[in-house]
DNA sequence: TGTAATATTGAAAACGATTATCAATTTCAT
DNA sequence: ATGAAATTGATAATCGTTTTCAATATTACA
């Protein structure tokens, strides 16, 4: 199962910087593993906080900020001002359609634009890192109201 | 000139609102229209500040929400946690290639990625409304060192 | 012109999100 | 078990931005 493997990345990072662990942070963890959507470290602090009262905001940022460390999630600026961190193990990358009505947000795989990132990258002389493409509008069900 | 009638613009959109004129407004705009890269709010700042020691910080945030509002410029959050403002009058839509060593910043304009974006948007089903890709590497210049 | 109504100003306080501080607690190799 | 070191939660501090407020500037109109 994919999350146990992806545990087990964390883990190593863990032993190669000599960090120790915690239950706290396993919690917050299991929290934001089994939730797909992109979170906010708001969001995430709430639930982990249903589970285990004791767990305090300052943990969860932390916690995060690990992850993204061993690459395994990211953090994504939005134009609404939020930051939502997201799950990069065994995910495509991919490209966010956000409705601004309702703030529903699909992640969408389009190789050509891929491809097409690629050739820019190149054109330009730039060693690619990463990108980023958000594109908003209104979605079906807003639509109709 | 373009400047002039952008600034008829923005004239039309303060009468619209009834607003009144100011000194203050029209120095921070002069400097803004001046400089074609994409300033921080703190950036605009300090260069109109050095025009007229006595321009506050909160004057340059309200003219540059002003500009906003009459849609004249747009307000962009980048992963490195700044927020720009950029030029939207007579500027064609344009993605950004950002070098992650030293900061410089490419607009680019690229009609085949547009195109696929507005599929993108018809195949979900969204109004499209606006998009924003940017591409982060690593620039000739800093790729020699 | 002068006047009154109201928008604008700068400074400082307030704000929201995130990070740093710190003493108490937990982890873990021995 | 013990002790060194990492982790914790609460809280203070920080950063960028917005709001507040009393003083000032702009504008319409008498």
């Amino acid at each position: 199962m994919a999350q146990v493997k992806e545990e087990l990345i964390l883990e190593d990072y863990l032993k190669a910087k000599e960090l120790k662990h915690s239950h706290q942070r396993s919690e917050i963890l299991a929290v934001f593993l089994g939730i797909d959507r992109h979170l906010t470290a708001d969001e995430l602090y709430r639930i982990a906080k249903r589970r285990n009262p004791s767990i305090g905001y300052a943990t969860v940022y932390r916690t995060l900020k690990l992850r993204c460390e061993a690459e395994l999630s990211r953090e994504l600026k939005f134009d609404d001002g939020t930051t939502r961190y997201e799950h990069l193990y065994e995910h495509k990358h991919h490209d966010h359609l956000i409705c601004t009505k309702c703030g529903r947000m699909l992640e969408i795989v389009e190789p050509e634009i891929e491809r097409l990132q690629g050739r820019m990258f190149a054109k330009y002389g730039f060693r690619p890192q990463r990108h980023k493409m958000e594109l908003y509008g209104v979605c079906k069900k807003c639509k109709r109201r």
